[in-house]
DNA sequence: GGGGGGGCTGTAACAGCGTTATATTTTCCA
DNA sequence: TGGAAAATATAACGCTGTTACAGCCCCCCC
């Protein structure tokens, strides 16, 4: 098996940036191979040759979105504080759901883990890092699985209600949810003060 | 225009069940109106004098998913405290994704609000007014709208990771997370006490 | 340098899909 | 009973994903 020519390589790349470009315009039922093939100047069983079928294409695209997803929360700089990293890690995750609104509903929701993607797990590994690094220092109330899910389950919910449209990105809702989970998966570190709830003066 | 015969009525809802029942399986996108007309005994031309479009027959299939949601949640008992009620809901809630998680999915991510359903409104209805109880009593922390949001995103959250299958029906993370929500958007009644977070005793 | 083999790409076709123009039957009312 | 309108069927169009087949081209080895 000789390495992979510049050539094929170059081709392998443009059939995959025509497929997410089409996957975020128009997501994945309405992504066409021929216009994919279209896009990246080649013919369908140039597309079959490399990707095996439609899914085989698709979820090469999703594994891409997954690297570029782990790398943008790696790339967040990390607070010392456990819980104030809890907070800095849901709104970067909203932020990606934000920022590729389709191609999130498709890693999230379309997928519905038919088939384990290593990028994936290495994205939900981040997320329990941040959450054992809370329950290291003895801050967190329920067990590890427990909190992960909860706070998973939070997050996924504003992100793909922003991300399908039904809330704005800037929703106050986000940071009220976040705030309340946190609140309630941790406990205060001893003589420090837990920030308060948001309130709204009222005459 | 003659009222419709018993007859007429009764292959549009042949259709109507045919294409629930495929939608429940295989989702929306692998719905083939074929198929549908092969269960329901019609050809496709009938579907599309009734339906106008698959869109149109996905969308009325809806309509009927969204009259059934309403009336589960209606179905549930209301506790008086509304604190309690809003836990009622949430668990009623879920309980609709668990029972039909295909057409959960269908309805609450891949619509996206492109066409206004009546029924979904009427749905959205029912989460102000459990919450509207609250402020009316003068539990509410945040505003009516951001509460609302707050409450549904966590809600959607938890219902559509389990009817995706990534979290198990009985996951404690959504009595951690509604407990959470709760508590966050609520204030604790004057002279009651607010049940305690679940906790694990450590040694 | 020249075969030659194998990865890579194009041609052309198949079955299935949503959709519709047209024709035919059925139904219901005057 | 006649006739109009609603309801259904036939057959076809263009599109889709997919693939058998054939040719190209690059790289390795003699």
């Amino acid at each position: 098996m000789p390495a992979p020519s510049h050539a094929t390589e170059a081709t392998r790349r443009a059939i995959l940036d025509a497929a997410a470009e089409l996957l975020a315009e128009a997501g994945a039922e309405r992504l066409s191979i021929r216009e994919v093939c279209a896009r990246a100047g080649v013919t369908a069983p140039t597309v079959y040759h490399h990707f095996g079928d439609k899914d085989g294409l698709v979820l090469k695209v999703l594994e891409d979105s997954f690297t570029a997803f782990v790398q943008t929360v790696d790339a967040l700089d990390k607070p010392q504080d456990p819980i104030e990293a809890l907070a800095r890690a849901w709104d970067g995750y909203v932020a990606y759901g934000v920022a590729h609104p389709m191609h999130y509903r498709i890693m999230f929701v379309r997928l519905a883990h038919t088939t384990p993607i290593p990028a994936a797990t290495a994205a939900f590994q981040r997320l329990v890092d941040v959450v054992s690094a809370a329950e290291a220092e003895g801050l967190l109330v329920p067990p590890l699985e427990d909190a992960c899910k909860a706070f998973w389950s939070a997050m996924h919910g504003v992100t793909s209600l922003i991300a399908t449209g039904y809330l704005p990105p800037d929703a106050p809702a986000s940071a009220l949810v976040r705030d309340a989970v946190i609140a309630h998966i941790t406990r205060p570190r001893d003589g420090a003060r837990r920030p308060a709830k948001t309130k709204r003066s009222k005459p």
